[in-house]
DNA sequence: CTGAAAGCGCTTACAG
DNA sequence: CTGAAAGCGCTTACAG
């Protein structure tokens, strides 16, 4: 356990001050080349590394953006961490994460023990309303949400077009010319999971059709009880919408274990495009959200807000899921391509 | 953007020194009840959080510790960071996550970017030896490795018993009468693929068996394609032991694309058992990890290490994988139950 | 029990 | 171009 060398044992050892030390490790400042070599020097012979405690104290920069996580599925959490990892190396930025929020008091505690820690933050904490987040944030920390929906659309978000994408998911089924299309819901209370029940009522009753719909908790097992009621309700659907593509999931297991068959008797769509979507078979159609992307845009998002506190983003940005047809919709049969994923086509 | 407050603010509210204050958050040293009271009431009042990085300058511990990944796959990060991250709120530490290090430097630059940071690290980069740490860690930062293999046996680590858990993998197999037995490998320079590789070799033998194998790179596609090679080889195996679960739902798929009934005609395993296994039909028998436990106990030990640096903490832990027998190696046909995942049977 | 003061390791005007 | 010094916000002996 020795002690790392600080800036003045540099100096020391290379006959400077601890300001020119400085100089040439931040790159501000004019140094001759005499200076900045014995400096290096002794920098690489006592392996110095500034302690960035020490930094961010004196340049009140943490150079840390932290990231508040409700307990999210594993595919999407994973998805997003490396879309926010890769954007946030690149603007020479750590993550500091915090996970698994069930609940708002906690997502608030993580959120004020990051003071001090981090630059800014990505929340999305669908239990947070913007009046806590603001509250919790004494000190004025930049805040960029994705929580879902119920976000205030003064805020700097970035949101997902619930309503749009179940929209066309819905109006894809009916261009194959289902008519009986079911729908999944998740948890009532789950902002994410209205709009896209909303969305799916919207497209069944522009079509003059009936919505029919089960709830669900999001969970595979959901989507299997609830396709089974569906199956022995009185009016068998043709097709059926899932909130989620976990769900879609337990749907498409529920038809092959009752001997329905899929597409030909009912096609099922999902939401999401999580990687197990391609490989089930059938494959499952679902709405993609390019999750990665959508952190990296976040995290660029923030660090401009970081950077230019003053030219006020209060915008909201919407991702746009995109169509992915696969087998459990389509009336051509799809076969399995060469051996990896099916050929997604995407629909603009 | 106010400033937030500092303690000198709380002081100045309180009627206090700005050593009292500290004494109340701290909660070291002695205090007066009414002093506590008007101090509790400016920190209300101000909302002051302590700046972190100030304290950990002053007590040098950031109560942060770090997280060194290489370019994992979905189920596995996500699940690991889950454990990790529990158990760290749970010991009041921040993790600051560095994520899709596909290369040695990339990781030595994580880690030296972190030094007064965090307290310690958690480092899973099968790039880095024990050596090339120990150069980048000048300051003598706890380090607890995941290395999968590559490790010094001298250094604190968490390792998973790769041979074992081929070994016991295709001892299944065999015990299910199959005497063909085929693996599909992962990277050549990956020392977990090389672990598992040389347990299946190792039982192939043992049985007086001959050990054939393909090479993969742990993809879904790879698999497929090791799986297509394999049915139209030589000898036709009658059971596929696969180096991941990925690169078995390759070989699941291709033998469905080519007709070839599993498990009658050839059963397949995996290792990991992600969640996809359990969905596939016939659903995947496994090895399984328990990767967000696995992940506690490395916190928890990092922990420990950085509490008391003096008791040497120099053991190499191992996790045993578990068999999860599940329809595509089973004799009995084990039907899928309630609708959620089949019943893994746990063989201890 | 409480306060004044030093110190943690850095950066940055300010002189020179 | 370079150095002495103040200051970032905290904690912690040291007196009292």
């Amino acid at each position: 356990m020795v002690k790392p060398a600080t800036i003045r044992d540099v100096a020391g050892r290379a006959g400077v001050s601890v300001a020119s030390v400085s100089r040439v490790l931040t790159g501000a400042g004019q140094v001759t080349e005499a200076t900045r070599a014995r400096v290096m020097e002794a920098v690489e012979a006592l392996s110095y590394v500034p302690h960035s405690g020490a930094r961010s104290l004196s340049t009140s920069k943490t150079h840390s953006v932290g990231v508040i996580l409700p307990d999210l599925f594993g595919e999407f959490f994973s998805e997003l961490i490396r879309g926010l990892d890769l954007a946030a190396r690149h603007a020479g930025y750590h993550l500091i994460v915090s996970s698994s929020h069930d609940h708002a008091e906690e997502a608030a505690a993580a959120i004020r023990s990051m003071r001090g820690r981090v630059d800014g933050l990505i929340v999305l904490s669908p239990h947070l309303d913007a009046e806590k987040l603001a509250g919790s944030l004494a000190g004025g920390l930049p805040v960029l949400l994705m929580n879902g929906g119920a976000v205030d659309a003064k805020r700097p978000s970035i949101v997902v077009d619930n309503h749009g994408g179940a929209f066309a998911a819905v109006q894809h089924l009916i261009a194959q010319g289902r008519s009986r299309v079911a729908h999944i819901g998740g948890p009532l209370h789950n902002a994410e999971a209205q709009a896209r029940l909303a969305g799916y009522e919207r497209a069944m009753r522009d079509a003059g059709l009936k919505p029919v719909s089960v709830q669900g908790d999001f969970t595979q097992a959901a989507g299997h009880a609830a396709c089974l009621a569906l199956l022995s309700g009185p009016t068998r659907p043709d097709a059926v919408f899932a909130a989620n593509d976990m769900m879609a999931v337990g749907a498409l297991l529920a038809l092959q274990d009752r001997g329905v068959r899929c597409p030909e008797d009912v096609a099922v769509v999902g939401f999401d495009d999580v990687p197990i979507a391609a490989l089930m078979r059938p494959s499952l159609t679902t709405m993609r959200i390019n999750i990665a992307e959508t952190g990296r845009r976040a995290l660029e998002r923030l660090v401009g807000m970081i950077d230019g506190p003053d030219r006020t983003d209060a915008s909201r940005e919407v991702v746009t899921p995109e169509l992915v047809v696969r087998q459990s919709s389509s009336t051509v049969v799809l076969k399995p391509s060469g051996g990896t994923r099916p050929e997604p086509v995407l629909a603009s």
